[in-house]
RNA sequence: GCGACCAUAGCUCAGUUGGUUAGAGCACUAGAUUGUGAUUCUAGGGGUCGCGGGUUCGAAUCCCGUUGGUCGCCCCA
């Protein structure tokens, strides 16, 4: 056993790995850059306050946070919200809208692990900023489906679940709610899935009991799955808000319906994300069979920029956690090796041989081709395994009696077949075999 | 922060009521094979049995502690 391990919560990666997570990523980037929107970064480091000002002082104990040789409260950032709400903020009034962004960085929060959780995590965050129309919604669940449908999931695998903390604050007003009470609602819907009735004790325990009639009403607006139930149920409430909202809905799902993604978006009231600073639209993307944590959440957040010191700006986000979705995807099969193989593989004879390889090695790798040989002298046999084992398409045999007439031999190595061609023609007979 | 289970080679694991120098398969390296990838055979490297203490003539084995891992609870931005 070595010294010294990695710290609990912190992943390595090994090159096998890493193409795994690399893959990841670059399917999202791909997605992300189809839908135009532009990549960000900024410091992994942060002040402490900026997370204290977003989620109150409490959000301390789930932090990296120290105090660094200048005496500055920082914490490693747990999320990217409040940042990029600083970035957008700083600039707002000299940035194009809608201002699309995304970002797939590194996150560190100090909590137990977990399966799919752990101390250093990556998410790809997208958010939208200036649109304060539901416009801005579809944009952003047709990216999540399409961050996920590229990797090769389907309507089978996953699906999102769509709510709205508007309507729920709007449809418990109609029921005699005051703001205080609907807040710890919220708070107890929240864990309905979980809990069932016994979530209605968090409410009950704060604010008193529940009349049978209003607790009957939120369980049915819990059971909503489809637009028609809900227009159904609406439509029974004279609340003026409560319709006006209602054709913001028919807006989201006719035009997620009209990409093509209705077989993607449930109506699921029961979704509702505790985070406080949300303000109308929540969303999150669930495994289809169930067992693993949300695969991705979001939701708009139209108060936060103004919160942390910037002008008042709409904005709508959502994030993509790594850890949960290459579980889903190795379950799936979705993850085959990726581990990137040589194009080339040079087998060289001896010494002699070896300095006329380099030339040609040199000017394949000049041309963008992936080629390797080995470092040390080896036989024939042993130098076409270790051609096979990496993957080559294609080994280039650089053996003294060739050299001599002033031709290589090109193996490939899938079919095991050799063609003779003279050294100078090379390179070109190379490409032609790679895009043929 | 709380709870359960686990810890022997890089990986998966065996290891007898506590008893000689801790094993196997896979993987890795080399050779059989000095101009062609398989199979096979042979050999090799790799372990303070997670760590510390205790019981014992003797501990991988039993006891206590600790660290780490897995999975749940709380939380989940």
């Amino acid at each position: 056993m070595a010294s010294f391990q990695s710290l609990p919560g912190f992943r390595e990666f090994y090159p096998e790995s890493l193409a795994r997570r690399n893959h990841l990523f670059r399917c999202w980037r791909q997605s992300a850059h189809a839908y135009g929107f532009l990549e960000y970064d900024a410091p992994v480091l942060e002040s402490l306050d900026l997370y204290k000002a977003k989620s109150g002082d409490e959000i301390e104990g789930q932090l990296f946070s120290f105090t660094d040789k200048g005496g500055r409260e920082v914490a490693l950032r747990p999320e990217m919200t409040p940042t990029v709400c600083r970035l957008v903020g700083a600039k707002a009034n000299a940035l194009k809208r809608p201002i699309k962004w995304f970002s797939i960085v590194d996150f560190f929060r100090y909590e137990r692990m977990q399966k799919g959780r752990g101390r250093c995590f990556a998410q790809f965050n997208a958010d939208i900023f200036g649109e304060a129309g539901p416009e801005a919604e579809i944009e952003l669940i047709g990216l999540l489906v399409q961050c996920l449908r590229g990797l090769g999931l389907t309507a089978d695998d996953f699906y999102v679940r769509l709510s709205d903390r508007n309507l729920w604050f709007y449809y418990l007003e109609a029921l005699g709610f005051d703001a205080d009470q609907a807040r710890g609602m919220l708070g107890a819907i929240d864990k309905f899935e979980r809990l069932g009735d016994d979530a209605f004790k968090i409410y009950t325990d704060a604010h008193g009991e529940l009349a049978a009639d209003t607790k009957g009403r939120i369980v049915e607006f819990l059971g909503i799955k489809t637009l028609p139930q809900l227009e159904a149920i609406v439509g029974q409430s004279d609340s003026v808000e409560l319709s006006a909202r209602l054709d913001d809905w028919r807006r989201v799902l006719g035009g997620l319906n009209a990409m093509g993604l209705a077989a993607f978006v449930t109506v699921d009231l029961g979704v509702v994300r505790g985070l406080a600073y949300y303000t109308g639209f929540v969303f999150e993307a669930f495994d289809r069979k169930g067992d693993l944590r949300a695969l991705a959440g979001g939701g708009r957040y139209d108060d936060l920029v103004g919160k942390l010191g910037g002008p008042a700006l709409p904005a709508v986000g959502f994030a993509i956690g790594d850890m949960t979705m290459e579980l889903l995807l190795e379950q799936r099969g979705l993850l085959p090796n990726l581990v990137v193989a040589p194009d080339v593989y040079a087998v060289i004879a001896g010494a002699e041989e070896r300095l006329a390889a380099f030339a040609d090695i040199n000017l394949l790798r000049a041309a963008g081709y992936r080629v390797d040989y080995p470092l040390r002298e080896l036989g024939f046999g042993k130098q076409f395994k270790h051609a096979a084992e990496l993957g080559a398409r294609i080994a280039i045999i650089y053996g003294g009696e060739e050299l001599a007439r002033g031709v290589v031999k090109l193996r490939d190595m899938n079919k095991r077949e050799e063609v003779e061609v003279p050294r100078s023609q090379m390179a070109e007979a190379v490409r032609d075999f790679l895009s043929a």
